[in-house]
DNA sequence: ATTGAAATTGATAAATCGTCTCAAAAAGAA
DNA sequence: TTCTTTTTGAGACGATTTATCAATTTCAAT
């Protein structure tokens, strides 16, 4: 019994309520990103050309994209990249960094969440992910 | 006397600094970029191109990253594009953007804003700015 | 005002990243 | 097995941004 087993359900029960199949690719991907924190579709495609040299690139690309779609990972762009996290490696959280010295703290904050959700609603939006990021001075930095 | 005496002044003293040069085309960017609240290089050259339809797409970009190296402006990965924030722009606001359709909703939201600063004091943190941005699918593009 | 080194420009090639296309292959229900 | 649908891999393609480089402009020193 695999240590992801939770996933993997997760997974296949999300292709099964939209008619997609189980492909040896989807499993191979999944495999490897469920080892991983976060990771991009390049640094992948090179991971795992050791286990098929003739995986595909755009084939990595649009399992990343099913993943994000079934819940399982989330894309973040950073820098010029997408980063592809895995969302059961942590929860969701954001970010507070002190543009001084670099310092980056996480947190999460339930209302600010919730919050979120109103301002969506009120717009007619269905939030999928979001970015906070708080950029300021550390306690240390400021004095 | 212009309105943006501040960031005009602002510039030159960083082109002196760095053995930078006052360019007719430098001048012309900066003029039409204070009057905008944030803009992508594309949408600038487009509205430039009526007053000089010679100016270059790559001087665009070049002035633009120039103008977030001196503090007047803030790139940000706005979806597939880059937009170029006025930072001395007093009016804030973050932003609901459509993953789908790439529709992008303008709002500000109080009740966030007081939060944000409540996990920053809670953490020693004295926030400067920050980017918030909700991605989802909007009324439409949810069918 | 003239000169000349250094910076800048515009046109366009190139790089980057991700999606699209489509014929062949695989999945999976019957 | 048969048959329909989905998926795949390879590369073309599109969008955005940067690099290249000869010609032009700036500006400080004559
Ligand atoms: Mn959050
Ligand atoms: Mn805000
Ligand atoms: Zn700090
Ligand atoms: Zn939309």
């Amino acid at each position: 019994m695999s240590k992801h087993q939770k996933e993997i359900t997760a997974l296949k029960e999300h292709l099964g309520k939209h008619q997609l199949k189980c492909t040896r690719q989807r499993e191979l991907i999944l495999d490897a990103f469920l080892k991983q924190e976060h990771i991009t579709a390049e640094a992948m495609y090179h991971q795992l050309a050791k286990k098929d040299p003739h995986l595909g690139l755009a084939t990595i690309y649009r399992t990343l994209n099913l993943f994000c779609e079934a819940g399982l990972a989330q894309a973040r762009h950073f820098g010029t990249q997408t980063q592809y996290d895995n969302v059961s490696h942590k929860g969701h959280h954001d970010h507070l960094i002190c543009t001084d010295c670099g310092k980056i703290v996480e947190f999460e904050n339930c209302d600010i969440e919730r919050l979120q959700e109103e301002v969506a609603a009120r717009n007619g939006f269905t939030i999928k992910t979001h970015r906070l990021e708080l950029y300021g001075l550390c306690s240390r930095c400021r004095h």
